[in-house]
DNA sequence: CTTAGAATGTGTACACTGTCCACAATGGCA
DNA sequence: TGCCATTGTGGACAGTGTACACATTCTAAG
C-alpha cells in the first residue's frame, strides 16, 4: 500500500493547517502501528510537503510524538466519557458514584483494546503530575483522563462511600490497576484471551478497586 | 562516553561468544535509554565485531530486543526474589503469605524504579500467557515473575486466605494492579514523585490487592 | 591426516531515517 | 509599495537495519 490519501496536491504555496496534517497522520500512523511508527519524513510525505517542513511546526521527532500522545489521552478522555454518560443514574447516589467509577475504567479498558496503538502512543512519552491536568490531553469535555477518575473518586466521596482519608491520592489506585490490565491486555500476557476472558478479568478487576480502594 | 569497554580486540577470528556478547551489550543499552536505544550495530561494535556477524546470532533487531526482554525479566525475577526470601516467616500462615504476597509486590516496583529502562525494555515485546512460563524469561531460582505471583496466591490458597474461587486467574487482578503502578511510577503521573510518596502509594496499592483480591 | 562442508565473521551496498543549513516563496503590516 | 517574519524547499550528512556475496575457521567423515 503506497502512503497516498486523497490529498490534493496543493495549489498555493502554504499549506494552511500544515500542522493539523501533521498531527493527523502522526496518529493514523501511531494507530497502526504504536508510537515507533509515527515517522517524521512519513507524516510530510501523507501531507504532501517537503521533509523539512515538519520543522516549522515541531523541533523535532519527540515533539510530534508527544503531540500525538496528548491527542491519543484526549481520545482516551472521550472514551471514558461515552462510559460514563451510559450510566443510567438511580436513586441511590452511593451506587451511582460506583457506577461511575466502573465507567471510568470500562472506557479505559475498551479503548486499549479498540485502539491498542493509539492507546500504546498515548504512554509512549514520559509525564508527570504537574502535566497530567493539561488542557492538550484533555477530551471534548475538558476532562483529561486523570481528571475523569478524579471526578468519579470525588462522587464516591460525596456519596459517602469513601472516606476523606481513603479518598486522598486514591487515584493513584485506581489508575495503577486500571493501566496495568489495559497494558496487559494489549501486549502483556492476557494478549489474545477472548473477549469472555478479558471482561471477566475487567469486572473482577473492577471489583478489586471497588473493594480495596 | 565512547563506546569501548575493555574489550581485547579478540586474537581470534572466531568470538567465542558473540551472541552472548551482543546480548550483554543489548542489556547495558537498554538499561541506559529502554528499549529504543537497543541498537544492533552499536551492538555489534561494542562486541568488538562488524554489523552483520549479528545476523549469525539473531534474525533482525527485534529478535535481539525479545532476547534482551527475556533477560530482563529473568533479572526482574530476581529482584523479586530477594524480597520474597527477605520475609521472615512467623507462627501465622496466612500472614506469611500475605507478606510473600506483598514481598513480590514490593521486588516488582523496586526493580522497576532502580532501573527504569530494563524494566520498560522487559515488557516492550508483545507477549501472551504461553510464553509468560518461557523459561528464558526466568530468574536463576527457575521461576518467571508471572510464576512467583501464583506461587504466592497458592500460599494464599494454602492457607485458607483465599477461596478457590477467588484463587481463580487471581494472578491477572495482582499483575494488573502492581504492573500499572509501576509503568506510571517510571514514566506516567506518578513519575518524579518523592521517596515518601511512592513508599506510601506502594502500600496502599498493595493494601487494595489484599483487600481486593 | 586430509579435506569437504557447516558455522561464523567481513565488506560492500541500499533504502530509509532524523536533522542541519542555505535558499525561495508568500502574506501581512508599516 | 516594500520590508521582513513565516513557512516551505533542496541538498547534504551521519546513522540505522538488513541483503548479498565472500572469507575464515571449526569439525567431522573418509
Amino acid at each position: 500500500m503506497t502512503s497516498d490519501p486523497i490529498q490534493t496536491p496543493r495549489n498555493s504555496y502554504r499549506h494552511g493547517d500544515l500542522r493539523g496534517a501533521l498531527l493527523q497522520a502522526g496518529l493514523d500512523m501511531a494507530r497502526e502501528g504504536g508510537p515507533d511508527a509515527v515517522v517524521l519524513r512519513e507524516a510530510t510525505r501523507r501531507a504532501g510537503v517537503s521533509p523539512n517542513a515538519a520543522y516549522r511546526h515541531f523541533a523535532d521527532r519527540q515533539a510530534l510524538l508527544h503531540a500525538v500522545s496528548n491527542a491519543a489521552l484526549g481520545m482516551v478522555a472521550d472514551r471514558i466519557q461515552v462510559e460514563v454518560d451510559a450510566v443510567a443514574t438511580g436513586p441511590d447516589p452511593r451506587a451511582d458514584a460506583h457506577a461511575q467509577l466502573r465507567a471510568v475504567g470500562e472506557g479505559y479498558i475498551a479503548f486499549a483494546r479498540e485502539d491498542p496503538g493509539l492507546f500504546r502512543a498515548a504512554f509512549s512519552v514520559p509525564d508527570n503530575l504537574q502535566n497530567a491536568n493539561d488542557a492538550a490531553k484533555a477530551g471534548e469535555a475538558g476532562l483529561t483522563p486523570f481528571q475523569q477518575v478524579g471526578r468519579a473518586l470525588d462522587a464516591l466521596l460525596a456519596a459517602g462511600a469513601l472516606t476523606a482519608e481513603r479518598r486522598q491520592n486514591a487515584e493513584f489506585l485506581a489508575w495503577s490497576a486500571v493501566h496495568g490490565l489495559g497494558m496487559l491486555v494489549i501486549d502483556g500476557p492476557l494478549r489474545g484471551l477472548d473477549e469472555r476472558m478479558i471482561r471477566s478479568a475487567t469486572d473482577r478487576l473492577l471489583d478489586m478497586v471497588e473493594r480495596g480502594i
